[in-house]
DNA sequence: ACCACTTACATACGCGGCGTATGTCCTAGT
DNA sequence: ACTAGGACATACGCCGCGTATGTAAGTGGT
């Protein structure tokens, strides 16, 4: 029976994912040994190699699933609030509460990065840039938010959130911290609305033209 | 004469500092051999070690050298500006540019975080957050922009800025992905005004109370 | 059902890099 | 001048990675 075998296939790489993700998530991709946690998957490296090529394959492997996890939180937490800018704020606050995970902060935006270049570049783009991308267009065209290129915020924000993570994860007082930097990026993406609180501002400031040009530079 | 062998000491720093510099901004931290690039400075990794202590001791030292740098010259870019706010912006904007140097890029956001963790939380302290943060400070006491922990939002464009960057660096048309991701940027950085030019908003909006309030928070 | 071939791993080997321990020379203080 | 310590170089061992090779099990054709 020929399903018999893929699963074992299956399963044997994901017992190596496993393994590395538990291994790169904790002492980090460089100090993780491919003896120790392919042994401690009841394997060795020439499984690996078979599979994920070198170790860097397998990190992206990791990487693509953590990844998928992250996506599928994201597009839970905006589908779960009232308003569609309520729900991207959300998305962003949530994204740097999860960055502040250790695992995802080291594997996401630091290991993996410094191994594998911009991973956004990368044939498994990012879900998360493109969850916030889409949550923007759609803000965009509803005339909620200025107009902005959706990616280049998308990308931006990215980058802030990672940082801010980083940032309140080394920091002394990482609550106090954590609630400055949320508020601070509140404060920020707030800049983004039309229609915003701080200031008597015309609610018809974006105007139809908003909706008229595409990303699309030529 | 002291003088001379203090000098001699301190030559040698530089030249293991300029030659780890070279290395590190190519083929990157993890791939440059010690033996390599001391040689080539003329030294073995015996010097390496006792100057530095380890690898990671030396990558420090380099990214103290180049952040050094990178804070004369946003200095002097937010120096040259009209205006204390025209000045902030060019200065993030050269921020971006700055980080599409290779080398900047390389050794700044890429190995420099990954191997040694957050750099601002170090002993040296990241002079680029700083020079960020402070102007930030003068801008809000002059009520220029909204009330925001100005140590935050340095954070939060400095960690904007260098994905930027990066994404910029591995695109396939840089000077086009560089030209929205400075638009995109300055859009952002524009929610951040009290007297911005996005709609009538009342420009005594930024009170004197916003000079009441000390980033310290107890 | 048998055989040729491939797949999925394990084993064995070599190399390069790092860290340390040790050695040597040279300078500076007395 | 003599000595102690600092500034390096040299030597050694270990570990980790990548590759080449081995092997058992599975798969497809006839």
């Amino acid at each position: 029976m020929r399903r018999q075998r893929h699963d074992m296939i299956a399963e044997t790489r994901a017992k190596l994912i496993a393994a590395a993700r538990q291994a790169f998530g904790t002492v980090g991709y460089a100090e993780a040994s491919m003896d120790d946690f392919t042994a401690g998957a009841g394997l060795t490296r020439g499984a690996l190699y078979h599979h994920f090529g070198d170790k860097k394959g397998l990190l992206q492997a990791v990487i693509e699933e953590i990844d998928a996890e992250m996506t599928a939180r994201l597009n839970r937490v905006s589908a779960a609030a009232p308003s569609r800018w309520e729900g991207f704020v959300e998305e962003c606050v949530a994204y740097i509460q999860m960055a502040l995970e250790p695992e995802i902060q080291r594997i996401m935006f630091r290991d993996g990065p410094a191994v594998l270049g911009d991973i956004s570049q990368w044939p498994s783009n990012n879900g998360c840039i493109a969850a916030l991308s889409e949550s923007l267009r759609q803000l965009r065209t509803e005339g909620a938010i200025v107009d902005i290129d959706e990616e280049v915020a998308a990308r931006l924000i990215n980058g802030a959130s990672s940082h801010a993570a980083l940032w309140i994860a080394n920091s002394d007082k990482p609550e106090e911290t954590s609630q400055r930097a949320v508020d601070g990026f509140r404060a920020l993406l707030e800049g983004l609305r039309v229609d915003n609180s701080r200031g008597p501002v015309d609610v018809m400031g974006g105007r139809e033209q908003s909706a008229q040009q595409e990303h699309e530079t030529p």
